[in-house]
DNA sequence: TTAATAAATCAATATATTTTGATTAAAGGA
DNA sequence: TCCTTTAATCAAAATATATTGATTTATTAA
């Protein structure tokens, strides 16, 4: 995982950063986590999948997406750390869904008809 | 840069792909690269501040964000290449401006803050 | 119980990205 | 011309991320 960087790149010595660098710099680190989730087109496509599926577990995504099973949970895991999924398990199996909430939070109305369900 | 993967993890003999699946795909790669470049919290501070600075210079974003020339130069090129920001060149100087269309289609309108001008 | 299945995790390797400092190229001024 | 400034690029090293196959854990079914 990535460290938690300053804005600027070098230490500060003499002031410590404002309230708004710091609220600023922890939007940017939340910002960076899910749009590194999303920079990844077998993580998109997994999205993709998901909203067709509505809900899908791991072994149904895995041969959808023809993907060995530890390589989707890893991609899954990401996904769900950003919050850009949710996740429920019943018994050995794990569902997972789209968190069309914060899907909608983050990107524009365009991006719909990839990520959204009932749309396009 | 990352090569094109089918979106089945396995070559496809048999059938060729189909023009959605290749739409999809090329949509998917596209969006791969935006989001990759916005997966950063330096480069998403970079946009914050050519958003504040409506059009700056290499060498005053340098100063402003404290970042040496060629790292500086480095992220500025990625944004570029990912359409997220444009580059005027007037004699030794490079000006970069932020993309607004592009971030438009790209994000929702919450992340106006960060990423728009005149906006919050 | 035992065996089978689902899915998470792990360690090793492979691949990709970022950083650094130096070099280069182009433009402008003395 | 020569020196300075701006910014792009390069190669090497450092860091981060992804892939693989095996193992582990938990649950269920026989």
């Amino acid at each position: 995982m990535k460290q938690f960087i300053p804005l600027t790149d070098v230490t500060r010595t003499k002031n410590a950063a404002s309230i708004e660098e710091i609220s600023l710099q922890s939007k940017l680190e939340s910002y960076e986590a899910k749009f590194k989730a999303l920079a990844d087109q077998k993580r998109l496509y997994i999205l993709h999948l998901l909203v067709q599926q509505n809900s899908s577990c791991v072994c149904d995504l895995s041969e959808l997406i023809d993907m060995p099973q530890s390589k989707l949970s890893y991609h899954l895991k990401i996904l769900l750390e950003a919050g850009l999924i949710t996740k429920e398990t019943k018994g050995t199996w794990s569902y997972y869904q789209v968190n069309t909430e914060e899907i909608n939070h983050l990107l524009s109305p365009e991006l719909c008809c990839l990520f959204r369900p009932s749309c396009c």
